[in-house]
DNA sequence: GTTAATGCAAAGCATTTGCACACGT
DNA sequence: ACGTGTGCAAATGCTTTGCATTAAC
């Protein structure tokens, strides 16, 4: 008899875990094999991946996984407040399970997206300013640039300078 | 004989056709008729067109322009620092002639991308913060939410608030 | 049992690429 | 003339949709 080790999941994957399992209850949704997988993974990695992501690591725990369930889910998630789609100059959608605001930064090279602490950026109050009736549900910096590991493989910047 | 009103350009869309110019003399790139229409319109709009946006805008002057050219164009204009591609949540690359830091307020609803006055944010000032040998080259603020058209028109967040 | 979720296949957009022809210098 | 740029068509990559089947409550 094969005995798998059960990783030990740390208290953030498993609070939003529970938090789901209360949202979906709340909003009439299911709770499936699908939507814990998912968000165990997202919740549990710090690399804002894209959905396809997700879904390559999911394959071997939910066979038969679909990409479109992926997507999906994501979505669903975002709607429930349980996850965040992050700002990026790619074109591709990026996910994080963290959503207090905090911000990024996006290797031009690797497209690698990085947290930024948030302790050395300034708070970004925008309550007092005049957004001329626009109202902000969030925000965050997007920072653009070279990650230490593509500048020590010698990539530079390859556009001007303004 | 039809005589066409020539509208007056304005400083900022000169100055930047010339800029171009001097780029594009500098490193042997030709001056097209496509690059200029491309910069011109880019130039003297303010709502972060996406390429699409643009394609579309200079059909009448430019007859036969394609799709592909647009995109080319906008890529070499980033290359040559007269343009940026803005970060935001959609997965469709939207162009600014205006490559001085500032900062987008993105509406979830309608997608339109509008500037936020500098003036009202506190400077990010990354120069002294530890990012690990992230090396950045510009940032931004990326506000999300829901534009005062939206708003007016009854639209609210469909997303839950955590 | 009912309603909602999933998987599949196909469609839909945004964007990129290869190649022959046309244009700018 | 030469090299670069453009247009076309096809390919690619990410994401969404319609529909029948399956799973959750």
């Amino acid at each position: 008899m094969i005995l798998q080790t059960m990783p030990i999941k740390d208290e953030f994957v498993s609070a939003k875990i529970k938090l789901m399992e209360e949202r979906c209850r709340k909003n009439g949704l299911s709770l499936t094999i699908q939507r814990r997988a998912i968000l165990e993974n997202l919740s549990s990695r710090k690399d804002h991946p894209t959905a396809d992501q997700i879904y390559a690591a999911i394959q071997d725990r939910v066979a038969g996984v679909s990409r479109t369930t992926v997507y999906r889910v994501l979505e669903t998630f975002v709607q429930l407040g349980l996850a965040q789609k992050i700002s990026n100059p790619e074109a591709k959608a990026r996910f994080d399970a963290d959503t207090t605001r905090h911000h990024h930064a996006a290797c031009v090279s690797c497209e690698k997206v990085l947290d930024i602490d948030p302790s050395i950026l300034p708070d970004i109050d925008l309550s007092k300013a005049d957004l001329k009736g626009f109202q902000v549900f969030d925000c965050s910096v997007v920072a653009i640039g070279l990650c230490s590991d593509c500048s020590a493989n010698g990539v530079s910047r390859s556009y001007q300078i303004n």
